[in-house]
DNA sequence: AATTTAATGTTAGCAGTGTAAACATGATAA
DNA sequence: TTATCATGTTTACACTGCTAACATTAAATT
């Protein structure tokens, strides 16, 4: 005997949309297939989202936190060039196992986070906690370290989309080196990878 | 009067969908608007792409063509690094200015490009452009060229996500510099940046 | 030149979508 | 106890991608 409120819904409606998201893309998710999911009327949604792209916003929002946690590095231990590398393979492995629920963070989906106060905090926290860490370890002052922060950033960002991408675009030169086989070398030696990369920025 | 057969839908609709794409964003477009604009029935740009993603390949296609001109450097001159940092810039300004193509061309909306050949061959072509000059500049091996040139690739393509996402985020930092102002600083002085990104990455 | 064929168009229709409006229920506050 | 308001349902609209069946005409074949 089922009640006539849910009781638990919109949380169940995020839980249930992050799944879903992250397994098929979020342009595969419908309101509707969501509210049978969880066994309520086609619009019962609306009353906790007042768009798709509200409901879109919470799954960014939720990714943002994981990917916060995955970055975090604890400010009051000392920041070591390794706690950096290993935090940036955290990230650039989250944005390759999360693909899916990435391109909604970082994709055109939410139009402006300005509209969705707790997915602007999460965004913004992912920056500051970058940029915390990198003013732990490199010493310059502030703004020199916010522009190698957002330099850093751009490049795990960048190396996400690429990676994935050229897995994507194929490997059919006959001679040369493909992209795919160029990629695999820096994804199966991320360490050093980033190891060159942030030396180079942390000297410049 | 107005023949029964249009002489010309194929190319007018990818012109036109270019155009759409790139005003209102890929997701924003449909076949029946498209249809309706070329004053066609709704059901006729069907005889000319299979399903919408096919659409879209043709879009992207036109996307990397557009940007490999841009970035195209004579290979027969000898290469600066003068030449591959302006060409940097017209990735980055490219990335910019024609974002919401620059979405489809990176984006998820093209699962399999390999199903797409001219959208393959064009986005390759693209790749193989960046790694020929790169090549012409820096004297390493064909391996650490290769790498060298995703890492490069990577950097810029990082570069206009996050310039474009930081937009979005925004910048309400009490203390501290923000991203906005961060991304700014970059984006005003896009040359030294890449200057500096790119003598880190030759020495290296 | 006449005829067949294949490319390209149209019409009608299905199943699915986001979302708004009007109404129903029941938990909570007065 | 009653009134209110959050949360649910039903119904409906305009739109979407796409398929099937049919119409027209350009191109290929005889």
């Amino acid at each position: 005997m089922k009640s006539y409120h849910h009781g638990n819904l919109k949380q169940e409606l995020i839980d249930c949309a992050c799944k879903l998201c992250e397994r098929d893309g979020y342009t595969k998710l419908s309101i509707r297939s969501l509210a049978k999911e969880s066994g309520v009327s086609q619009t019962a949604p609306y009353r906790h989202f007042k768009t798709k792209e509200a409901l879109y916003a919470s799954v960014a929002t939720d990714g943002f936190k994981k990917l916060s946690k995955a970055c975090h590095i604890d400010t009051n231990k000392k920041v070591s060039k390794k706690h950096l590398i290993e935090k940036g393979r955290n990230y650039i492995e989250f944005g390759l196992n999360y693909a899916n629920t990435y391109d909604l963070m970082f994709g055109t989906a939410v139009g402006n986070f300005a509209e969705y106060p707790e997915l602007l905090e999460s965004a913004n926290m992912t920056y500051e906690n970058m940029r915390v860490s990198f003013a732990k370890l490199a010493d310059d002052d502030d703004e020199i370290i916010a522009l190698k922060c957002i330099t850093l950033w751009s490049m795990v960002h960048g190396l996400v989309g690429i990676l994935r991408k050229v897995q994507v675009v194929g490997d059919d030169f006959e001679d040369g080196i493909g992209p795919i086989s160029t990629a695999s070398v820096i994804a199966d030696n991320l360490e050093e990878h980033l190891d060159r990369v942030l030396t180079g920025l942390i000297q410049s």
